[in-house]
DNA sequence: CGGGATCCCATTGGATACTG
DNA sequence: CAGTATCCAATGGGATCCCG
């Protein structure tokens, strides 16, 4: 690795861990990655026992980062779609190394 | 990206931010990655006002996880050297993106 | 130098109930 | 369906002091 930027002021690393450090925002963030779109409740199944309020905020958080799109449909009942922004899509291979990392390093062994 | 395996069970992804998702915890393994070698007192200065407490705390658990290696030696005064195990260095290549990721996407307009 | 001990605070997330 | 509201618990991290 290159050793000429030792120092961070601020420090790119940190600036992203800010973003994406949420407990579950990574989990959305790949979830949005497959599937492409998802509703409130279809990612509350996908997400282990999270609850509305937490969910709600996780989403509110990475929408505000614009790293997600938030679509309304005006409707009854409501419908609500996510999916990710160009931000977040840049996201995408970050998101599936970690995915190929965790399957190698972790599921093999589980703890 | 595939879209078969929506069902994370254990999601793994979930599994590898409980390994790095501490505060500091992609940054100590950043600062690793470039200097190989580190102690201490240097991963101290290099993070933004950490505190002793918190900065052994991150190091034990990313010890404990294998993801770092400490090397004690028996001198006074006391040194102590961390570096990235083969486990900790596998992560290089997502360190890499994510601090690139971070330059491209945040560095350039600060909030 | 590399921590440990103690105390404290803030943020995050959970539980439950409710609503337009 | 997609959230809010309210209250509460836990965890993480900070501040300070101390030590071998």
């Amino acid at each position: 690795m290159d050793k000429q930027h030792s120092q961070c002021s601020p420090c790119p690393v940190e600036l992203t861990v800010n973003m994406i450090g949420g407990k579950y925002k990574l989990v959305i963030l790949y979830q949005l990655a497959i599937h492409e779109v998802r509703r409130f409740n279809e990612l509350r199944r996908e997400l282990p026992n999270i609850t509305p309020r937490t969910l709600t905020r996780q989403l509110r958080e990475l929408e505000s980062d614009g790293l997600i799109n938030r679509q309304v449909y005006p409707e009854i009942p409501p419908k609500v779609e996510y999916s990710l922004s160009e931000t977040g899509k840049s996201l995408n291979s970050i998101l599936l190394q970690i995915e190929n990392w965790g399957l190698k390093h972790i599921t093999n062994n589980p703890k």
